[in-house]
Formats: structure tokens, sequence, C-alpha cells
DNA sequence: TTAGGCACTTACCAAAAGGTGCATACTTGT
DNA sequence: ACAAGTATGCACCTTTTGGTAAGTGCCTAA
């Protein structure tokens, strides 16, 4: 890692942190994913193409990114609401940021799986109480 | 963003997912990006190099960095106990695929610093008492 | 008329993440 | 003898995060 992570900035140990305290929450870098993909998307698209997603929590998500003005939000104020979200010019340099992330989650994708399987094995066995979730549905 | 965020992998929704599972946990990066600059490092050197993070979450934090393969450990048998902690190959792979987000970080270090005044600036309008009772005995 | 989609909002709760502080076993310095 | 440092373990507690379920106002299709 190269001075990049310049330390002692404002309130931020690098700029490192600073990116992830961006980017943090469960489906931030998801939004940035499908935005990058395509165009504006509407609100409803977004929500049924990210399963398993509540409107309470994508709603959450992008009034955040949108405050950080890293989305953008247009309202189209017409009779059945219709309102669109797309990355600003900030927003997409974040998201060429994130995709060393991509492939290398992609490219040692063998290694990631193996270590989380490993993590659930773990878990699991230590578990004094021992109760078995019958369905834990995706997390 | 690419297709190297290839979607419907095994357990996560694409690659950036799964790195973002890895790195997941308040002092992680900066436990790597520790660990980048220089050499092994002892544990309390990295302790006192990150300051006010508590022994229970540096010690945590390396454990999970270690079982994931992250991070070697080196326990040299001695009389007072002497441990240290180095990147495997794996590691650094990581942080360099860190690494755009530390540029990114830096290079927008002012926008982001604005964000988060206004996240705070929200947060802390909302405070004062002049507002309905949010119940006190939160859980 | 009733059902349903749209883009949200709110109240309430459970789980996870993180923090504090004390304990260990052993040694060195004073 | 006693404090301090070494690398960690453990119990307990608070804060943060995420999830569920319900409701809002408006409009259209059946």
């Amino acid at each position: 890692m190269s001075d990049t992570c310049t330390p002692t900035l404002p309130g931020f140990t690098c700029g490192l942190d600073a990116t992830l305290r961006v980017i943090a929450g469960k489906w931030k870098p998801l939004i940035l994913y499908f935005l990058a993909q395509g165009g504006p998307t509407r609100y409803g698209e977004l929500r049924r193409a990210m399963r398993d997603v509540s409107d309470k929590m994508l709603i959450q998500q992008l009034k955040e990114l949108t405050a950080d003005g890293l989305v953008q939000r247009t309202d189209y104020k017409e009779v059945p609401p219709r309102v669109d979200y797309a990355l600003t010019p900030l927003g997409e340099s974040l998201a060429q940021a994130l995709v060393p992330l991509c492939t290398w989650g992609t490219e040692n994708l063998a290694e990631v799986t193996r270590v989380f399987a490993q993590r659930e094995r773990t878990n699991g066995a230590s578990q004094p109480g021992a109760k078995a979730e019958p369905s834990p549905s995706a997390q």
C-alpha cells in the first residue's frame, strides 16, 4: 500500500478509513453496483433487483447516498409517484475505485468461500446452547 | 463498474460483496494498512500504533484476519510472550486492492469531510429535548 | 367497490458489533 | 515485595444496525 493512505487527516485515520465510512451499510455497495451497471433506475426496479432488501433499508441507504452526494434522486412530480436514482460523478468515481475489490473478490472466490465456510463451522461448534436455526434466510 | 462483479456467486451477490464481508470490522482495514506499511509487527506495537483500539477488539480482529488467511501470526514461544503479525500473500493482494479506495478517500477528502460534518449536524439537530420522547429506556 | 401498485414512513424489536474492565501466568526492573 | 509489561481470555453491558409489519395518500385496473 502506498502513501495514498496519508495518516492524520481531519476526522479519519486515512483515506481508506474515510472511504469505508462512506460505503458502510449493508446495501450501499450493492446499490452503487446496480446503479453503475445501467443508467437511472426507478425505486421499484432497484427494490426488485436486490432481493431480500426491505423498503426501510433501501430507502434509508438511498437517502444517505443521496445526502452524501453519491447518487442523485430525481422526483418527477407525477400522479402515481415516480422517482429515479442515478450516480453522480462522485458516485461514479467511487464505483470505479470499487472495481479492484470486485476483482479481488472474484479472483479469490475460492479462498473467500472456504474462509466463510470455516467461520460458520467455528461459530456453530462453539455454541453451548446449540440451537438449530431451521432456515436463517440469507443475510 | 465492469463485470468483475459477476452476480450469482455461491454465497455472495458479487465479488465486491465477498470482499467487503472479509474486511468488515471496525479495525481490519486499518490493521491491513499498518501491516502493509512495514513488515512483521508485534502485537504491542500495533496496539500502540492504532490509538483508541481496545485489546479485545484488536485481538478479535487479528484472530479473524488470521483465520481468514490474510495475516500470519508467529508465536515465538518465549518467556515474556512474543508474537508478531504479518500479511500473507493473500493479505497483500487485498491490501493492493484497497489502494484505490485510499486514493479515492484522499482525493475526495474535501467532499467526504463536508458530508460527515453534514451528517453530524443532521443528527445533532434532532437531539434537543424539544422533540417528542424517544423512549429513554432503550434496549 | 375493492384490490393493488407506487414511493415512501413509522413504531417496535432482535441481533450484532463494539467497549470496559478484570484476570491470567510469567518475568524483569526497582 | 511490588509494579509494570507481555499477549490474551472472559463477562457484562451499551450502541448501532438491520428487520418486520403496518400505515399513508394517491391513482388505475377489474
